[in-house]
Order: C-alpha cells, then sequence, then structure tokens
DNA sequence: TAGATTGTTAATCGATTAACAATC
DNA sequence: TAGATTGTTAATCGATTAACAATC
C-alpha cells in the first residue's frame, strides 16, 4: 500500500463504495475486477490499481470479497472523533438533502455514513422549530454558537446564490473543514476549509456539451 | 481552431460560460486570462489554451471581451433544433430542480439556455395536473406518447433509485440523446443515450476523501 | 498441481503548464 | 513604437492500460 491516493482515484473511491454497498445488499459476497469494470464503466486495470493504494484487498484467482473491499472502506473512513455535519438553507434542494442524509438507518461495520448530518438553519421565522426529515431547524442567527459547541466540521450549503459568500464567511474560523456548496456559485474561504462544488444547472449543461461534441465527431 | 475538444476542456467549459455570465451581470466588459484563473482556480495557461479550442477569442495584450466570449458558448450551444427536455419525478429533487430550470428569464444572445425544459412527469395521482414552477405534471403513463409528438431529446431523472432502471428502459429508442442522472444509481441504456450522473451522496462522501488525504499529508 | 485473477511493471496516452514568439 | 497579453510550442507531469509475473 502506497500513501499517496492519486487525485484521479480519490474521484473514484466513492463510486467503489456505492457499487460493493450494492453487490452486498444484493447478497453477492464475491465479485472480480473485469465484473465490477462492466458494472460501472471503469477500466478493469484502473481498478486493480485503485484498490491496491487501499491495501491488498483481493487474491488471485479468485477475485474480491465484497465484505473485505467494504471493511477497508470503512476503515478509511473511520477517523478519531465523529463527523457533524450541519446543513444551511431548507428549500427544496435542502430538504431533498435532508431526506437523504438523516435516515439513520446506517451506521454500522458495513454501511459507516463518513458524515452524520445533526442539524438545518434557515434564516426564514416560519421554518424555525419545525422539524423535517429528522432534524430540527435552527434560525441562522444562532449558526456560530451551534458549530462551536457541536464541533461541526462540515457544512452542506444549499443556499440562493446572493447569500452564498456571505454565509460562507460566517463559517471561517470555527474549524470547519469541508463545504459541500450546493448554491450555484463560487464561494471564497480561508485555504484550509476544502469547498467541494456541485452546479445541477451546471450538469446538465456539461452533459450537453458532451453530446454536441459526439454529434459533431459524427460529421 | 482545432475540431475535437478535449474531454478535461469540456468539463470545464459550463464553468467558463457561468464565470462571464456573472461578469456580464456586474458589467465587467473585458478580463485577462490572469484574473479569470485567481476566480476560477484554473491555471491562465490551461484557459488560455481551452479558450482557443474556441476561436481565436481574445486580442494579444488587451485580454477578452467578456460579450465576445460569451457570445461564443452561445455559437457553440446553437442547434439546429431546440432542444427540449423533460424532468421525471418530482420529490424534493425533481421540485429543485424544476425551479432551477422552468425560469424562461433568458433565451436571448447572451444567456441562451441550452436546453428548454418543457414538461414534469411523476407516477403520483395527486401530483398530476399540478402546476409546479411554471411546468405542468403529467402521469408517467403519458411519457412515451409526449417524448415523441414533442421530439424530446433530453431526460433529468430524478425518481428514487428503485424505479431509476425501468424509467431508463422505457426511454430507448424515442431519440433521447441525454440523461442527467440523479436517481443514485447506475442505470443501463443503449450506447447512443449518454448518461451523466450526479449522486449527492457520493459528492458528500467525495468531500470526505479528499479532506481526509489532505489531513493525512501532513503528518 | 492447473487455472485463474490479482497486483505491478512498463509503455502509452492525455492534460497541464512554463516559456516565449506573435501581435494587438 | 513600447508595453502587455494572447495563442502556441515544447517540456513536464499525471493517469490509463496492456501485459505479465506473482500467487492464491
Amino acid at each position: 500500500m502506497l500513501h499517496t491516493i492519486p487525485n484521479a482515484t480519490i474521484k473514484r473511491l466513492a463510486l467503489y463504495r456505492r457499487c460493493f454497498i450494492e453487490l452486498y445488499d444484493k447478497g453477492i459476497k464475491r465479485v472480480q475486477s473485469g465484473e465490477l469494470s462492466q458494472r460501472i464503466g471503469v477500466d478493469s486495470a484502473t481498478i486493480r490499481r485503485d484498490f491496491s493504494y487501499l491495501g491488498e484487498l483481493g487474491r488471485q484467482g479468485y477475485g474480491y470479497e465484497v465484505r473485505t473491499v467494504l471493511e477497508a472502506f470503512n476503515n478509511l473512513l473511520k477517523t478519531e472523533e465523529t463527523q457533524h455535519a450541519v446543513i444551511i438553507g431548507i428549500g427544496n434542494l435542502g430538504r431533498a438533502l435532508l431526506n437523504y442524509f438523516s435516515s439513520d438507518k446506517f451506521n454500522d461495520l458495513i454501511f459507516k455514513t463518513p458524515v452524520d448530518l445533526i442539524a438545518a438553519f434557515d434564516i426564514k421565522e416560519s421554518l424555525v422549530g419545525q422539524q423535517i426529515g429528522n432534524l430540527e431547524v435552527h434560525h441562522l442567527s444562532g449558526l456560530k454558537a451551534y458549530i462551536e459547541k457541536h464541533q461541526i466540521t462540515y457544512v452542506i450549503l444549499t443556499v440562493p446564490p446572493a447569500a452564498a459568500q456571505k454565509v460562507a464567511n460566517s463559517l471561517e474560523g470555527l474549524g470547519i473543514k469541508g463545504i459541500l456548496n450546493l448554491s450555484s456559485t463560487v464561494i471564497n474561504v480561508a485555504e484550509d476549509i476544502r469547498v467541494h462544488e456541485v452546479d445541477l444547472n451546471m450538469e446538465l449543461e456539461t452533459l450537453f456539451f458532451y453530446v454536441l461534441q459526439k454529434e459533431q465527431g459524427k460529421k
């Protein structure tokens, strides 16, 4: 096992894990790199190479034990302190994410969730106090105190674009490690906070550019 | 101008376009590659190289005219027939996307939208006939007829994971070019349909893996 | 052992970027 | 013209993958 995982591999880890959770759910006990390749569309040599960064997970002439690989992922996800997250902005997108993440069904050896979502925030008075998913909505004014008290390290940002930078500013210096930014605008924060941006508008446009390119290739 | 745009460039095009729309909104008339680099975190040489695939957009010693670049993007987005999309699955995520895409504010020279979202589908009888955003919800049973009648080429898929493959199957052979798959599961469709997958759960996990890696690098 | 698939080597491919000539 | 920044060349870097030795 080498100890620096390349960026290209990191980007595929979540895909691998989801695939193995699906296999586990289906009761499939082992799988080979060639079969995985077909399922997820990644070259089998790339898969073997990627897995080798996580340890020697397979057995020659046999393949990979589903359970062994899932446990390797959980070891990777295991951290000294539990990681807590809050979500800010309870519009439709915020609600969708609350439903994904607040279902506390899995937290055992196989299905450890990397981050526990424990609270929701919004500026709208009418939402404050409501229960959505299984979390209570707090007012944005209490954000800083909450983050400090509960040692929050991750933030899911689903506020409108115009509010994003202001909220992002208020997150600095509180020990936040990462922001999943779904606000459709770039935010600037201190270097020590990792921002991962997803813009669904851009995703549709990227799909469109790919199709366009493919069509032009034909001519 | 070269005529095959590399994959790495295609993945950045939407980011560039969004940035230029923001600049235009702010009334900024020109911009240089170095300044762009700071805004979006892409090396200035990469930006110049990427732009050169779209034509000679800049002027030496001057930079890029914001309007000129936006027009170049719109030429790229311009297609012989208008591209229509439907959204399938009107849960919270579906609603969030409806609000993004059904606002028909922009469709001029500067802000051409690549795809027009024109209808929504769900299997729930209670939603059918309702107006969400500015679109009407149809019953899923009418999907095939609708796609054929209105020459739909793009589908935004926001159904639960368990329903995704079945819906995807029903989309084959109808002229669909691309699917934006937000259903949190891999779908298998014919080769001629491009699938672009976004899983918000995986995105959070990827952020977590990046932070983990960064922390381990420190030790 | 024989058969099969992993883990890894080495070659190939594509993407990034430093550096600078072209040129506005 | 002088100054500046693009567009592009060429070098570097990182990712992919064919091929196979290691080994279960």
